[in-house]
DNA sequence: ATCGGCTTTGCATCCGGTTGCAAATGGGTT
DNA sequence: AACCCATTTGCAACCGGATGCAAAGCCGAT
């Protein structure tokens, strides 16, 4: 069907390492070999089949993507930079969905029969087991967005999501409010527990601060109102954390809806500052996750691990910062 | 470093082609040699290599999906369904970024290197000679939300936006609108040409019915408040239909900015239906856009061409239906 | 035991490239 | 013209697996 190096050597005259080398570059082919060789190679239309030479060299260019955030606007930001990311270095991304998966054996087999040269795990949701699993079988892998450790199994690219229930408590206390809660994502997710963490650490020094917490099933707009909802029926408190903007715009609404106005009636802080999160029919307050920076810092590492496959494990954390909008009072 | 086909011969005391045998379906294999060689693969952890056995079987169960939508909310449904979709058929999505790009060569050059067995071109926005480009390099192509042609030259799976269009206007003479406006996406996309030529085809049986239209600059909130602003500014239609859910939510922001309610001042109407246009805080009548099913569609069509690669093209084209929520006043 | 026919197995070759190695080539010196 | 050395080229083997073909194995029937 498609052209070979083979046919390109035929035609013009050479032997087929000849084609081969000047298409690898870094080979030693002569100009008038090039010439000869790249003038028959434009007539048939030929170009090299990357997975025929990925089985000598080893190498495919082909990075797993790995997800389960596909019901999360800001994943839609975060799979455009990857993707673009990528091909600006001249990587392929193969994206694997892994919603509703809970093991991660299939898609690690999957993986390695595509012999992928390396994973990036972006999801804040996924347990450690994934990333860890791809390690173990010998690929490169960054996991974005994940869970800091001060002893990471893999390489870790994203916040500290401690230190950012730490920041949204601050600014809660900063701007006066006696009673706060949290509103957080599933129970299960590790940016949940650690948001929480951070945040009931900081209140934990306020005893006169009436603190509560609760969880959305998912992070999803429907489960951030549903569970503002709940909360509306008996005695919510004067501002919320949300564990992420999707939440606190589905919160909004239900704050909303029940006639009180944000942040008059209630405040409210979000997480991530998705594009959403600008618009002007929403101007949420939130804490701003560098996406840009993490996304290009794990492509660096990426990279990086192609060559050295064995790099010994860090965690880059970038700081957040807050976004003041419109959803939590002036600072008092 | 991976373990081989070889390596696991040699451990079952068997031929290379027995392993080979016992790992592809439909070739015969004796009870008992299925059993010694599963025996070693399992002791190996071993598991065939996907883009080897593509050199020979020339399948490589790859299917580029290209697109150029990563900042409409729905593309992140879209990209949802489709790689669900094609990793339950055991195929993988190689995702294709072409945002920015203007020119199909080098994403067609690329997809051909990595031998990918089909293409799904999945844009409202990409001309058509993309989707050209792909089927004249003898890929199998389908292009999802793409234009319908009584003559199509690639398979289509979509909507027929003509009609659409004609259905958005129907909807507004309905509810007795005198005035109304076309805010559309960009004037190259050829879903907002159709869309508009419906419109203006319906409304130009209605002489006595004002009729303007407009161009957002692409398929965004910002484009939408922008241009719905600059609209507000100058004697403004009663009713706009929006060439998009995105567009809609931007128009609808800049309206309420205004001071003015919608419906009762200004009444709009999207198109789509993505997960955002059920939202309480924006509940927004719209024209609803049969995704899954076009996905669905999209799949089962490019499984097909894997079988049949010349099959003759074709269009697919699914129904639309108004869903009605908050944005337009009641019917007269 | 022998035979016939079907299934199972192994051999060898091929898929489309890459690469170590040795032979061939080229250019500059003497 | 002869020689030396660096570059360029081709040969052949290999990457991991699929597959046509012929040989081997198996089964029941005679």
């Amino acid at each position: 069907m498609a052209v070979t190096l083979k046919e390109v050597a035929e035609r013009a005259g050479v032997s087929r390492s000849a084609v081969s080398r000047t298409f690898t570059d870094g080979a030693s082919v002569s100009k008038n070999m090039r010439q000869k060789v790249e003038k028959a190679a434009n007539e048939l239309g030929y170009s090299p089949n990357a997975l025929a030479s990925s089985l000598t060299t080893g190498r495919t260019k082909l990075i797993g993507l790995v997800s389960n955030n596909f019901h999360n606007p800001i994943f839609l930001e975060v799979f455009d930079l990857f993707t673009r990311g990528l091909q600006e270095r001249g990587l392929r991304p193969l994206l694997v969905n892994l919603t509703n998966e809970t093991e991660p054996e299939n898609s690690v087999r999957m993986l390695r029969q595509y012999s992928v040269d390396g994973v990036i795990v972006a999801s804040s949701t996924l347990p450690p087991r994934f990333s860890r699993a791809f390690r173990d079988a010998g690929v490169p892998v960054v996991n974005s967005f994940g869970r800091y450790s001060s002893a990471p199994e893999v390489h870790v690219v994203g916040v500290d999501n401690v230190e950012c229930g730490r920041m949204a408590a601050l600014e809660l206390l900063d701007r006066g409010y006696k009673s706060v809660g949290f509103l957080g994502g599933p129970e299960t997710a590790t940016s949940t527990q650690d948001r929480l963490q951070g945040f009931g650490a900081e209140l934990a020094k306020h005893p006169d601060i009436r603190f509560s917490h609760s969880f959305a099933q998912d992070y999803s707009f429907v489960a951030g109102r549903r569970e503002m909802q709940r909360l509306l029926r008996d005695s919510p408190a004067e501002a919320y954390f949300c564990g992420d903007d999707i939440l606190s715009i589905g919160a909004l609404s239900a704050v909303q809806d029940a006639g009180l106005k944000v942040p008059q009636d209630i405040g409210l802080i979000g997480f991530n500052d998705m594009e959403m999160a600008g618009w002007e029919n929403i101007s949420l307050t939130t804490i701003r996750q560098p996406v840009q920076e993490i996304i290009n810092s794990s492509l660096e590492l990426i990279v990086a691990m192609l060559d050295q496959p064995d790099r010994y494990p860090e965690a880059r954390l970038f700081p957040c910062t807050v976004v003041e909008r419109s959803t939590l009072r002036p600072r008092s």
